[in-house]
DNA sequence: ATTAGCTTGTGAATGATTTCACAAGCCGAC
DNA sequence: GTCGGCTTGTGAAATCATTCACAAGCTAAT
């Protein structure tokens, strides 16, 4: 298959929830353009997004809500819930462990590990906080795919190494440093801090003008 | 000036964590490879980036790692603190309000604020949870003017219309549902289920083919 | 069975971003 | 001072993403 780009794949998710928030108010069909005015985007755009893995819409009708949500979800990997772990139980991995928004959207937090002693025992809603060194039994037993990785910068790029060789491949990291991809992983680095820059940017730089 | 792309803004804030590091390690002077290589980009794009802000370098020597450092901060708007306030005491509000990253690039959270009886007055860390109620004249008192939104989905908007109204001119909103920006407010949205189904397309859809 | 009214799917056109490639310029050695 | 080795800054080319525009196709009404 072509190339995806990011954006493709980003503007799915957002048809995805849209779609599941329309068969949840009871409507059976909607055209590129209803789903485009909910995520900000243009029907063509959402035709084109479409088009990459199929034909999924009728001419003159539209879509199929049902049938289009359970496409996307194929497309996505939704198919099958997905077992994550958490690896650092700081304020952030603490605050991801208990998030609703994963297990409603079938990511499963399978096990949150940390290497403070202090830590170790604590309960995070269901989950009890694990040993880091418990990481490789635990990822060889569960057989997660899917880390997300939640401390402090100098930790970071041995435990991408030890997840990697346990068997690891993503991970999506919160630590704001460069990290090296051992050989068929992939890392998403989210930067909270970024994210308020690209804020302050436009505001210092006068977002108004966007015509 | 011409219109930035948020991918040059992205690396912008990428460059700086790293032009900080070089500086902490001694280094004075570093080339558009260097700063590429730490940044997985290449030389060329570095140097495209900067282009649109001016000329920082001297050719055969490439820049000098204090001066460079202090012309992004520039760009970016960090040549002085900002005030945010964090709506919602949740799970992510109350991690974010504790966050180091926001303080050591600048972003000083000036209050947090739920509508949960149960949780004002708790304290963060130095912070304590204020009224939701409190919102308005805070905004009025300390002038933020970005807000983080990290309330249920069904909070948002009203949130987002009472924060623009306050005078709050853009929203880091992390409640996955769209938002409709009113004039003069930007809003940036995160949504972590979204990046892990980025994780999920790409294990799904052979990654490994990326040549 | 034909027509009218929509909406999809998709090549072609446009627009945006990245990469290429090289002239211009700086420094240090001799 | 001039030569050699590097590195920047930047138009031009290439690649990638979005928007346009329209033929094809479906449904419902008559």
């Amino acid at each position: 298959m072509k190339h995806i780009a990011e954006s493709t794949v980003r503007r799915l998710s957002l048809y995805l929830r849209f779609l599941e928030e329309y068969a949840a108010q009871g409507h059976n069909t909607i055209s590129s353009g209803e789903l485009a005015a909910s995520g900000g985007t243009t029907s063509a755009q959402v035709r084109k997004d479409l088009s990459f893995f199929g034909s999924f819409g009728k001419r003159g009708m539209g879509y199929t809500v049902r049938d289009l949500s359970g496409a996307i979800r194929d497309i996505l990997g939704l198919d099958h819930a997905w077992n994550v772990v958490i690896v650092g139980a700081g304020k952030i991995g603490a605050a991801l462990a208990q998030y609703r928004g994963f297990s409603d959207r079938g990511f499963q937090v399978g096990g949150v590990y940390d290497a403070d002693p202090a830590k170790i025992g604590t309960r995070l809603g269901a989950l009890t906080v694990r040993p880091d060194a418990d990481l490789e039994k635990d990822i060889t037993r569960l057989q997660p795919r899917i880390a997300v990785l939640c401390v402090p910068p100098d930790a970071a790029q041995p435990l991408v190494d030890r997840c990697a060789k346990a068997g690891i491949r993503a991970i999506l990291n919160f630590a704001p440093v460069p990290l090296v991809a051992p050989n068929g992983v992939t890392i998403r680095d989210v930067n909270m801090a970024t994210e308020l820059e690209i804020l302050a940017f436009g505001l210092t730089n006068g977002t108004e003008g966007k015509k």
